[in-house]
DNA sequence: AAGTAGTCCTGAGTGC
DNA sequence: TGCACTCAGGACTACT
């Protein structure tokens, strides 16, 4: 279940695995299409376009890794269980195969096949059905206080939800969504156009510093970058309140409450999170 | 238009 | 030990 940071480890990983950087020069030998049905088709005939092409470093959009080249991008969400690998035999849900000039061969699994893997255009990100409708990266400027409060305010859907909205934001997935309202001392109930701006300030600074934590946590702790979206990955963050529902919180020792929100399951803190009226 | 529910999928966990 | 069942989760689509 990779949210941002487990994917920019992942990232930052491969990069290092494949020693992709601005010297190297990888070409895209062959594609190896070993199951075509993740969430989307892959489409074959688009992404053999990418063979004989120079890989270059890969970058992160949201969640989405996008493996650049000249002629055209190989895109990739990886779902809830996909992972990178340097070939080393078949193993039971391997999906896909890149042979790179140099004999190194990457292969994508993905147990639960909610992952994807499409081609994108190149300078025509923006118009990539995946892409398009995203929101500003968390750990940027333009994710602000006044942002947030302008995005939000007509509408009356819990908060949660609206943090988790790609569209407002990207990045943000289901257990950092609770973790940075508790951060915050925000109920996740709380109808999104009812957040004062001194709310919405505190809230997107809850959902930085919880972001940056799990970065340096997944830079410095996680050995192994294929492990970064498992669950190895979490257990660096100390939780305090995912997946803690019946146990006392860390900060009164009120006890810690769950519900499904958004189809969702959401952890807080009655205590600590009251809702309010401003 | 906004909000909510349903959908895809497999393995891990639970109860008997 | 083994079977049946439930649950997890991102983000799309399809309803209300």
């Amino acid at each position: 279940m990779p949210e941002l940071p487990e994917v920019e480890t992942v990232r930052k990983g491969l990069n290092k695995l494949l020693k992709l950087n601005k010297n190297s020069s990888f070409k895209v030998v062959k594609l190896e299409f070993l199951r075509l049905n993740l969430r989307n088709k892959m489409p074959k005939a688009k992404l053999r376009r990418l063979e004989g092409q120079i890989l270059q470093p890969i970058v992160r959009r949201a969640k989405y890794l996008l493996f650049p080249t000249n002629k055209g991008i190989l895109l990739n969400h990886l779902g809830m269980t996909g992972y990178w690998r340097l070939f080393d035999g078949e193993q039971k849900h391997d999906h896909f195969k890149i042979h790179l000039s140099g004999g190194q061969v990457l292969v994508y699994n993905d147990p639960r096949r909610f992952g994807v893997i499409d081609f994108v255009d190149v300078n025509k990100e923006s118009q990539s059905m995946w892409l398009k409708h995203l929101g500003p990266e968390p750990l940027l400027k333009s994710f602000n206080a006044n942002y947030l409060f302008e995005s939000i305010k007509l509408r009356k859907a819990p908060i949660k939800n609206l943090i988790m909205d790609q569209k407002i934001v990207v990045g943000v997935g289901n257990i950092y969504a609770s973790e940075a309202l508790f951060l915050s001392k925000v109920n996740p109930m709380h109808p999104g156009g009812k957040l004062s701006k001194k709310r919405c300030a505190k809230l997107v600074e809850s959902i930085k510093n919880i972001l940056e934590q799990a970065l340096k946590a997944g830079g410095s702790t996680i050995k192994d970058f294929k492990q970064a979206g498992g669950e190895s990955g979490y257990f660096a963050r100390q939780l305090k309140v995912y997946g803690r529902s019946g146990l006392t919180c860390t900060s009164c020792k009120a006890i810690i409450k769950s519900k499904v929100l958004g189809g969702r399951n959401t952890f807080w803190c009655e205590a600590c999170q009251k809702t309010y009226k401003e």
